[in-house]
DNA sequence: GATGCCAACTGAACCGGATAAGCTGAGCCA
DNA sequence: TGGCTCAGCTTATCCGGTTCAGTTGGCATC
């Protein structure tokens, strides 16, 4: 079962390991005719072109890598990585690039992935998700002068191309249509506290809960993992001045927030508003279905992968703005019951 | 910012390119003074081999394959893909491989990408996930020789190494637990029909009704989603001899059925009890926490990544029985209430 | 009919490792 | 002292592509 090399090809074609090169790179050199017949032979006999050997001799690897960093328990039940994935790979698919993935304990243990990846020459570029507060993994890819997209900002993405959206646009959204409908303390279960668009999101919060006058606006925080976000919501609503709506920021705590509340006998809407952050078939999934802040995070990852093949093609890095999160009101939000 | 190259080493340290190797490797033909001269030199100025040079002469990609077919919708929602990517991957890395993604539309196209890894020496194995019956992918792997696992089985796997767990067993045990709470019209909310294990699931489910008298059990037929099982179960529930507990081929559509229970007036488990397959922290997120069907999904991808590993290496390839799914009772089941 | 030119190809070097085969000098023994 | 062995290295070749510098032949041009 020997697979059949450019040289195979080459003999059956009676022509140069050259010319066959030629032909499949779409490359001038050959005449019409021949490419046609080379290219007939070459998919006849089932050759495709060793990726080793191209990578080897074309210094591209043919692939771009994605370290995930996230604790395993909270990585398997967000949707999120896993559309991400998905729109990153059909991208790359249509490209012919492969997508390597890794998943790694800390951002330490990423950088050495990232260090090794582009000493073994495994991919031409990486994506980086979960941007960090001072994160640690931007000065060393820029030193690595690996190409890299960060998924992520505004801010904090160094001199790296960087696809962001504004979070903090989206958040403001959110509150002013909570205050609309007539809330007035609102709170909010953050994610962890040292991912740059947790940051974000908090500052964005501050100002808008400042600018309308919302005094009783409050941050918990929480780690994205449904028993977290059920904690805090326990904490949330057994407080004094119990609020009226709270914000997740993500799908999975605000599911938790749910059954938090009508356990403890709440009832959403009526008693209390939730709005979800990453809306996916999650929020659809419940009773009442959530309100929720989404965008399109398949097209997200498509958008990445675009920028990030521009970047290893050498075109000039630069941090582009991706669609800005929309609300789409559901079952669960509604104006506060006066008490 | 060149990458050093192994003749790079070898000039620091004054010897050949074959005596850098050969100590890389381990290998004898070098002291063991200049063995760790070298590699305290490569350490130094940041060396590691070419993956594409390496797989070239070594004829070894280090990387395997895993394709995953199933419409983008499901694909996100469902924690069951990324606890199992995680599993292999980190027994993949432990191991110093590299795991390569691809999402594909079908299983026609899951072939092309198995047949192009396998041209361009890209993987030196794949896994192999949603056996079907009469599954084309199986032939297809047998004919080009490319090491597999599939992920799946009993039966229908050929001649190619597979992990299988006994989802009859698994079945068989949560219908005599929900019989021995009083039950007697259990109805099954299936996955996609041509999947293997909802077959074998479905025969199961069939067999047992039988042995104990079920007459009323049913099975529905379904797709995995939210929305479909959510209709799936409003079909069940408004029937004339509406079932006293449901059993779901996954956690998403246990957890929509649960919400189209809440929300018909039916209370669970009190009405209506709910087991759900493929335990995961969804199923402890809604209230009342769903008692379920699990195992260690990590701990399955990671045995199937050291079988295929196994198998790539080259030792006989054979079928192996991981974990029986466990039943883990939670709140959402109880005796039926007497009508 | 010599000249030039260009399209169409060939041959060989090269990418960065792995590895088989060859070489060298030290140590040992008769 | 010559011959043998063997550890410890070097040298050369190979893996399968890409690419650059030639080479060839056909045709237009003067």
């Amino acid at each position: 079962m020997k697979r059949p090399t450019i040289a195979d090809v080459a003999r059956r074609a009676g022509v140069s390991k050259g010319a066959v090169s030629y032909a499949l790179n779409g490359q001038p050199g050959v005449s019409e005719a021949t490419r046609q017949r080379i290219l007939a032979i070459a998919t006849e006999i089932g050759f495709s072109r060793s990726s080793a050997a191209r990578a080897l001799s074309a210094a591209t690897a043919g692939a771009v890598g994605l370290a995930l960093c996230r604790p395993a328990r909270t990585l398997g039940v967000e949707p999120f990585f896993m559309a991400l994935i998905s729109g990153v790979e059909a991208e790359l698919s249509a490209r012919s690039y492969a997508l390597t993935l890794q998943v790694v304990a800390d951002p330490d243990a990423e950088i050495a992935v990232y260090r090794r990846w582009w000493g073994e020459r495994r991919v031409d570029g990486v994506l980086v998700c979960d941007l960090r507060t001072d994160d640690r993994r931007i000065p060393a890819l820029e030193q690595l002068h690996l190409p890299a997209v960060v998924i992520g900002g505004p801010g904090g993405t160094g001199e790296l191309a960087s696809l962001w959206s504004d979070d903090a646009a989206a958040l403001t959204e959110a509150v002013e249509y909570l205050v609309a409908l007539g809330h007035r303390r609102i709170a909010r279960v953050a994610g962890l506290p040292d991912l740059r668009h947790t940051e974000i999101r908090t500052d964005a919060f501050a100002a808008i809960s400042e600018r309308l006058g919302l005094v009783d606006a409050v941050t918990v925080w929480s780690d994205y993992t449904g028993e977290e976000g059920g904690r805090a919501t326990r904490r949330l609503l057994s407080s004094a001045t119990r609020p009226t709506a709270v914000i997740y920021d993500n799908d999975v705590m605000a599911i938790a927030g749910l059954s938090v509340a009508q356990e403890m006998g709440l009832t959403v809407p009526g008693d209390l508003s939730i709005v979800a952050w990453d809306d996916s078939p999650l929020c659809r999934l419940v009773h009442p279905p959530l309100t929720a802040l989404g965008r399109d995070i398949a097209a997200y990852g498509a958008h990445a992968a675009r920028h990030l093949l521009a970047v290893v093609d050498g075109q000039v890095p630069g941090r582009v703005q991706d669609e800005t999160p929309h609300l789409t009101p559901r079952g669960s939000t509604a104006p506060p019951r006066s008490r």
